[in-house]
DNA sequence: TTGAATATGAGAAAGCTTCTCATTATTACA
DNA sequence: TGTAATAATGAGAAGCTTTCTCATATTCAA
């Protein structure tokens, strides 16, 4: 299944893409940094580059099959696209984060870009707060 | 009433502070780079490091007189804070940013973020798109 | 006016990300 | 299956934004 999806997209079906993909797939936790997927590439004894790791996460976003989000910290973080769309609520303690969707929101959003003359391409709702565990 | 708002924040009155809220203030532009605003000082024949615009800028963010934004890009871009909380319409092909602000939406995720047990300290909901001129 | 505290400028340095280029792997096709 | 053409990789250099360092300069309370 993954190999269709990087055909599809006009990527070769390499070893470091399959790795990346893996992870991103496997991982419990659904936003991670470059630096996050190098350093469990490097854990499980694989050599990948960080630049190939940069790269391949640049060609996923580009070919719809991951998303990268700009949270507070200025270090972006990837999430593989799952299919629904939603948003994000960040604890700005521990990091975690927890995803919502609200389809009032999302009329919302729409009613006022189509006012303001604004085709929607994309669009972020990031909510920061601590979470229960951090209080 | 701009000394006053820095004496306030415990921050000395110095031409660089005064100079760096000046544009802030009197820009038609309301979101402005630490970069955007170097070139205008030194356009303006102010002798002012970059080093100190960001300083400055992280200074008046702490004394909440500014706002700081992590838009598409990377790039930080800065707000003077006028009062009224509101959200953000960004074209993607001009950068231009029109501000808007819906109590329903607001109420939504004061909604959301209680029953996911986070105590919301900030937020921000962006949409991406293509203005009308643009287009 | 003077001293203590704070701010500044310049460049170095840090962090994240992209680029370069020689080497290696993949793929379509014979 | 072997081979040529094409694309991908790794390593380090380089680019950008942002922060840090430290010697010098400025502010402000008394």
């Amino acid at each position: 299944m993954e190999t269709q999806d990087l055909k599809k997209a006009g990527l070769k079906v390499t070893l470091p893409r399959m790795k990346i993909l893996e992870i991103l797939e496997t991982s419990n936790v659904h936003h991670l940094t470059a630096e996050d997927i190098y350093r469990q590439l490097l854990e499980a004894g694989e050599e990948i580059g960080l630049a190939t790791v940069y790269r391949v996460l640049t060609q996923f976003e580009a070919a719809g099959l991951v998303t990268r989000h700009h949270f507070e910290g200025g270090q972006a973080v990837f999430e593989l696209e799952r299919g629904a769309h939603h948003d994000h609520l960040v604890c700005v303690k521990c990091g975690k984060v927890v995803e919502f969707m609200d389809e009032t929101i999302e009329a919302k959003q729409r009613q006022i870009s189509s006012e303001a003359g604004f085709e929607i391409t994309d669009h972020a709702l990031t909510i920061y707060g601590i979470c229960r565990d951090c209080r």
